[in-house]
DNA sequence: GTTTCTTGACCGTCCAGCCGGTACAGTTTG
DNA sequence: CAAACTGTACCGGCTGGACGGTCAAGAAAC
């Protein structure tokens, strides 16, 4: 952290690349070239295409832990932070949505990047089992928030789902009416005074 | 056409190449070995490997279509067919599935793959609209069909979600009761099959 | 001066697609 | 009948290009 460094120059050119063109179109070349760096320079900081890998794993690693922890103290609640992120944000403004759709591009090519990506969406299970006293509603919001970030990668931009539109009455079927998470004044002041921790 | 001997084996072949070792292990070569085709026996059927792909998602259209058209007698009800299948048929003997996990690791390297499987997807909201009054409903059940694939994808054979285990209290959730889609016998507003907590 | 960083030419491997074959089952011709 | 011809199905060696990775030589930072 701190320097804007060529390494991190690097990766985002590596997921730009795997958003933008697919898998077929990541080769050390083309991501140097988009890096603007040169292909020895590339692999002066990451010794091996698997060693680029390992490089976004760790991104994603980091930067989901993060943004749960984020999550924890979203004002509009965490469920809401959680299913809106990935349809919301479709132009990829947040470095962590970023990262996970890069990575789910990543999909049945490298068993590293499925394992990893099964540890992110793990996280979030268990935030939503942390805030969820009930095991099977947070199992489906995990499963409604991984079909989201499955539908954010096959369909592009153009994501419009009747889910976002009417959350409160998904949350409402999944019997969810805890303030804390649906981020609403259900009763007093609940999160968005932010007083304070 | 009459006998589709050696152009199945292929598809097949290919299938189970990208299902077992994943698109990096899919060559022209490692396919035909594994259908027990020459190489050149197989571009004789498939004129490219790009021509291969294209066999591939013609084969997840017909059999999704097919499937869809199954899920509507199925005696268990519709949306119990649908999430069903995606946990239970873990050693995916069921073809359409297999395909279906098959184009899923195509995702982010191949376009035509990800419309297919848009197409795919849309194929079941399509019926789960026809089958539940309540678009959002239909559409919570998509993306829950949708997330469950995703995982099976990701964790492969051992996919264990609670959903399965308590299936008549998620559809309870969803606010389906119509036997026709869930399969029971159908009960008032008071009876559930589970006690619930 | 030493360490950190960057460069681009170069090399070896791998693989898609090409192409010149083989086998064999009809079909036509005499 | 058989010889000659035709079309279908399949085979596997070859090659040209692409791509991952190396390296010797600097430039910049310290």
């Amino acid at each position: 952290m701190g320097r804007p460094s060529a390494r991190e120059q690097v990766l985002d050119a590596y997921e730009d690349l795997l958003i933008e063109k697919g898998l077929a179109a990541v080769t050390l070349d083309a991501v140097a070239a988009r890096a603007d760096v040169s292909k020895g320079g590339l692999l002066y900081h990451f010794k091996s295409k698997d060693a680029l890998l390992d490089g976004l794993i760790e991104r994603l690693l980091d930067r989901t832990s993060q943004d749960t922890e984020h999550a924890r103290a979203a004002p509009e609640g965490m469920v809401r932070y959680l299913l809106g992120t990935s349809v919301t944000d479709a132009d990829m403004a947040k470095p962590a949505h970023r990262t996970s759709v890069a990575t789910l591009r990543l999909i049945g090519s490298e068993p590293k990047a499925d394992e990893a990506l099964a540890a992110s969406f793990r996280m979030w299970t268990d935030l939503a089992r942390e805030y969820v006293d009930d095991p099977l509603t947070a199992e489906l919001l995990g499963l409604i928030s991984d079909g989201l970030y499955l539908r954010a990668t096959l369909m592009g931009g153009d994501l419009r789902s009747p889910v976002l539109d009417d959350l409160p009455e998904v949350l409402r079927r999944l019997g969810i009416t805890d303030s804390r998470v649906t981020g609403d004044p259900d009763d007093g002041p609940a999160g968005a005074g932010a007083g304070g921790p």
